[in-house]
DNA sequence: CATATGTACATTGGATCCAATATGTGATTG
DNA sequence: CAATCACATATTGGATCCAATGTACATATG
């Protein structure tokens, strides 16, 4: 669902108009808009994805695709043109775009990505955290503790680590970090669905937090790569493994979209 | 200009029919080939605009794109779509695309970015390096030094260092860093221009070589740390200073093009 | 019978047209 | 005279049409 921001207030000077577009204006912030047809596209596409609703390796037809959204092929293939560009469909011409399979490879590069990217965030970052971010940490923590819901688990898991990084002043790399971390969503709840929720290292959480509180970037970075290293090896053993006894692993990593709604 | 790749060639005999092919594939592979005409708008755009010959803050409007190339606006629009989602262009919907003008603040997370990555994949390619790579990367050097064309320095530099990193088993990563260094390409253009080819701190690409000849795989990534860091805040100083002197640095930044061709 | 070839169909690439939105300019009104 | 509104124009967003390409199946031929 796309939130929006808002635009140009208008100055309320003249009788009840400007209350009267007020309204509107809420009413429209309310209800789903979708400013271009294309972006509605993206969005809507590259969290089918990422939440593993559309599996890997499914072809999106864009006459299919257009159908469903009610709208014509052309929105269809721009969407397309970013989620490829975006690394999360893979494209031949006149062939088609696939979305992009799950496999090891591609969840050791995520991770050796996310591993580099985010400790050197991290060590950016720590010396500006305030009391702020300290708090909404904690509070992202234990939220997780509480959640139950394995898509939501992704998002506060995502938004403690962004927490963490907030204040380091590389807006373009915060905003890469994040981008694979949506990434690794699809990966996450993958392992969450199999192996029933060990509170996704909690431990680990509550200790890289405890270092950032106490400045110690060293530390922070340390136990954050460990972190990230140690559930990478993880995966990619479980997807090795589950692709040398069965067939082609691809096909079936799809169900773990089953357990989520 | 599209060439198009050659059309059927009668078959002369069955004799030679493997040679014939080999023959056709040089021929194909010889020739400019664009596929379709979006892959050849957004290769060319993004060559251009790395280059410099497309300044920063440039408003690309997709009917005087479209006219240039000979083509309509759709493989244009589909092309500035890509580029969007690579940050070559910031896009605007019903306002149309601009060329992501160069600042301090995006030198800053390039070279955050790729001071990262890079000394990771370093780090995990060293241990694989072989002879041959390692010769490579000296010829790269030499032909750094001699050469004098300062457009062909951006791309000597970063064959070097993307030999460097070859043998880091993680695809994804090295097609990221890539895509970093070529997007640095215009910043160190930029540099080249003004202070004048200092060689490119070749002494630094000298060590940093003589440390993974020897396997030192900390002692290289320490040292190409420091070789990137010293760029990057070389290069920020300098554009800050400028943007400081000036009203809008980005602007004039575009005359870095001039000593090109 | 196997290989190669031709043909029909499905799907994508590209062009042209119309609609929606933004911006600049001039008129109008307090 | 200033501010605002209305309108004209330029530009982008989206839809529909046609062309180009790939795929699959049938057919011919050694």
């Amino acid at each position: 669902m796309p939130d929006q921001r808002a635009e140009g207030e208008d100055k309320p000077d003249e009788a009840d108009r400007g209350k009267l577009e007020n309204v509107l204006l809420k009413v429209v912030q309310g209800a789903i808009r979708p400013r271009t047809a294309t972006a509605y596209l993206e969005e809507s596409l590259r969290s089918a994805i990422v939440s593993g609703d559309i599996p890997g390796g499914t072809a999106l037809r864009q006459e299919a695709v257009a159908e469903v959204f009610g709208v014509s092929r052309m929105p269809v293939r721009e969407a397309i043109r970013q989620l490829e560009a975006q690394g999360l469909v893979e494209f031949q011409p006149h062939k088609g775009a696939v979305v992009a399979a799950i496999s090891a490879q591609d969840a050791a590069d995520n991770w050796a990505i996310r591993k580099a990217l985010e400790c050197a965030a991290l060590e950016y970052s720590i010396p500006g955290l305030r009391e702020e971010d300290i708090l909404r940490a904690e509070e992202g923590i234990a939220e997780m503790d509480s959640e139950t819901d394995f898509s939501r688990l992704g998002l506060l898991n995502r938004r403690f680590h962004m927490t963490l990084y907030s204040r380091a002043e590389f807006p373009g790399m915060l905003q890469l970090i994040e981008k694979h971390l949506i990434a690794s969503d699809r990966y996450i709840r993958f392992q969450l669905a199999a192996l029933g929720r060990d509170k996704m290292a909690q431990d680990d959480h509550r200790a890289i937090l405890a270092a950032a509180r106490e400045g110690d970037a060293a530390g922070a970075c340390r136990l954050l790569a460990s972190h990230i290293e140690d559930a990478g090896r993880r995966l990619v053993e479980r997807i090795r493994h589950l692709s040398s006894v069965r067939g082609q692993a691809d096909a079936q990593m799809s169900n773990s979209k089953a357990p989520l709604e």
